[in-house]
DNA sequence: GGTGGAATGAACCAGTTAGTACATTCTCCA
DNA sequence: TGGAGAATGTACTAACTGGTTCATTCCACC
């Protein structure tokens, strides 16, 4: 009993879609993100993403293949953007132990403002880096990062204001574990330890304490 | 057309149980924190942690009422060991630097042997610590551990050997940071960086780097 | 020794979720 | 201009998963 098609309109409306590829996968990458960093891998869901995005979940399959797949991207991108970010910082200009302030602060800063950044970190360690294992892309990410250090510790030793002997990925581990831990742990180890301080007075003093505790771990 | 039960043996025949429920609850648990180390909160399959206990899904529900309530034992238990085990550690009959030493030392140990308890706190940090609030029995649990850092360093100031102005919470965030952190990223970060050195000597190496760090940063 | 509440087991269920089948439209190039 | 491949939307499904129903057994105490 279905009503006859009208003869003028037999079909729907033809809504005049326009492709977009590019659009789309950004998108797409862009609200999983979000979804990732805020509920982990397992935690994630694909409606949810592509509830938050322009397109439907067929799209996610078209172009990711697969929950994982979309989440090995993500990961990348993320990785991809943060080296980004970092490369930009120029420490050659400044004596040694300026500018090993200079990354460490702007170390801190950028964990602290970039928080989806460490939640996904974080998942990838939940996931024993199963995913980061299968990107080649990642793996030699952070070797400038290491090579900022082992220039600016070199000179430093050279004009006598640093001891020699300690190794760059050593200084590189404490000063990234000092500043991840302050966002990664901040949920756990501020509802134990609250005080009725400023947090944001709490978080500058944080800062200046990692900053000292960097800087006096390498002055002779 | 069932087959009439045989007079001699109508009930099925009587497994005779055994009633422990004390034992009932710790076999639970115990196979639930594993499960929620490993995969996380969302990741945690009920039907996974019945299966690898001697009772049934049917008893969690029984006495945690439900996946959540499993969670919040499990995390409290968890809590609660880790405190006992640092309440073991003496070190009123230390000399400041050494008892600090001890502490970082024996820190970095007892994460080090313990990444069960480090992964359930990463999950509990990427569900924003919302389960550690609904618990008041965890809340002021490490307390302690800030007040054996504040007698420790006031001996060390009264003594000349630790500069004055450092406040206790804050060495207590960096010695957990840094130890904390070995642990816990040690898949993104070792995958990152590997090259070709043995792993106990690496670990041995970031231990001795990391008290130094310490030690350096209160002292005079 | 029987009785009532605690403890337990097996099967079941309804909602969720990653992933797909099928059909259609767009767009670019020969 | 026409057609072939890329891009997209709708509706569907099979499996999983947290949680429950119903019935039974255990055991401490009177």
């Amino acid at each position: 009993m279905a009503p006859p098609p009208t003869p003028t309109q037999a079909a729907p409306p033809a809504p005049s879609r326009t492709n977009d590829p590019v659009r789309t996968m950004a998108g797409i990458l862009e609200a999983a993100t979000k979804e990732f960093a805020a509920k982990g891998l397992s935690g994630a869901r694909i409606d949810a993403i592509a509830n938050a995005t322009q397109t439907s979940k067929r799209m996610i399959y078209y172009y990711f293949g697969s929950k994982e797949g979309l989440y090995v991207a993500v990961l990348e991108e993320s990785y991809r953007r943060m080296r980004h970010i970092e490369s930009e910082l120029h420490l050659e200009d400044l004596a040694p132990e300026a500018a090993l302030r200079r990354l460490v602060e702007f170390t801190f800063d950028h964990h602290s403002s970039n928080p989806d950044y460490i939640r996904l970190v974080m998942t990838e360690n939940m996931e024993r880096g199963a995913f980061l294992a299968q990107s080649k892309t990642i793996q030699e990410l952070n070797v400038p990062a290491i090579e900022a250090i082992r220039k600016l510790y070199e000179r430093g030793v050279a004009s006598g204001v640093f001891r020699p002997g300690l190794v760059p990925l050593d200084i590189h581990a404490s000063i990234s574990a000092l500043t991840f831990f302050n966002v990664s742990n901040q949920h756990t180890f501020g509802l134990i330890f609250k005080d009725g301080t400023d947090p944001s007075q709490a978080i500058a003093a944080r800062r200046h304490s990692i900053t000292e505790m960097v800087v006096r771990f390498v002055r002779s």
